[in-house]
DNA sequence: TCTATCGTACACATTCCAAC
DNA sequence: GTTGGAATGTGTACGATAGA
């Protein structure tokens, strides 16, 4: 993986510690031809570290930068774990576009940001399998529920919820449970009331009045929407 | 093949209770 | 009274099965 490729270069060259040794390091191939600019190599290295105002903490702190078209999750979530534990650890992604006959570099900064726990994800966790053409599915147990879908604002509080099918109906409250009759109950439990089961998929029988749609349906939708914008150039 | 129905597993919250 | 672990309760996701 380049990104241990890139760990590896740098604890390689944390091992420097004299301007002398990155000259030879960087030039070695020039300076073996032209022994006699090894001095132009310190100037210029020289040069380099004052526009930096790097002299003084020369090689002090290594930086990994990393930039690619794309990264994947298991990069991002290592990234993130080594940036949160104090590795001055950037990720770039850059992607080209042409417009007329100019060519441009879009740069996005996806690494360091303030809250890594979005990019950390869990080997053993299967919500997202990734199949053998490379899409993505995403199952059921890592579906958000009724109050991430109040705040994303797919629904909202006073919304009527219909059970599929009847004509019963509650009010939605902002706590994802429904006013039915002056009574407060889960959505999960009103909807075995009415159907009389042992258990029934709530997100699947229940359906919002206003568009018609299932909240399973709404939900989908949303996400769908989300993947599509996040994955758009 | 799709939908309805149901049992069960799982995650999380709450309650209980013993130990300190 | 506080703490921590076990037991219990609640809500939801997942999968199996029957029937249209």
């Amino acid at each position: 993986a380049f990104e241990f490729q890139a760990i590896r270069y740098a604890a390689s060259y944390a091992t420097i510690d004299k301007i002398d040794d990155l000259v030879k390091k960087v030039y070695a191939p020039y300076i073996e031809k032209y022994r006699s600019e090894f001095e132009l190599g310190i100037r210029k290295l020289n040069e380099f570290l004052q526009v930096n105002d790097a002299q003084k903490n020369f090689n002090e702190k290594q930086r990994i930068i990393l930039v690619a078209s794309d990264f994947d999750e298991q990069t991002l979530s290592a990234a993130a774990w080594l940036n949160s534990n104090n590795v001055d650890m950037s990720c770039y992604r850059l992607t080209p576009y042409k417009l007329n006959e100019d060519l441009y570099f879009y740069v996005e900064k996806l690494l360091p940001v303030t809250n890594y726990d979005d990019y950390y994800v869990n080997l053993m966790d299967k919500s997202v399998i990734t199949t053998v053409n490379g899409d993505k599915k995403i199952t059921r147990r890592s579906l958000p529920k009724i109050d991430l879908m109040l705040e994303w604002g797919v629904v909202k509080e006073g919304d009527i919820i219909v059970a599929k099918g009847r004509e019963d109906e509650g009010r939605l409250l902002s706590n994802g449970n429904v006013m039915v009759n002056g009574e407060e109950k889960s959505m999960q439990a009103w909807l075995k009331e009415i159907y009389g089961w042992s258990s029934v998929q709530t997100y699947v029988f229940a359906v919002h009045k206003e568009t018609g749609k299932t909240l399973s349906q709404i939900r989908e939708d949303y996400m769908a929407q989300k993947e599509s914008e996040s994955t758009e150039v």
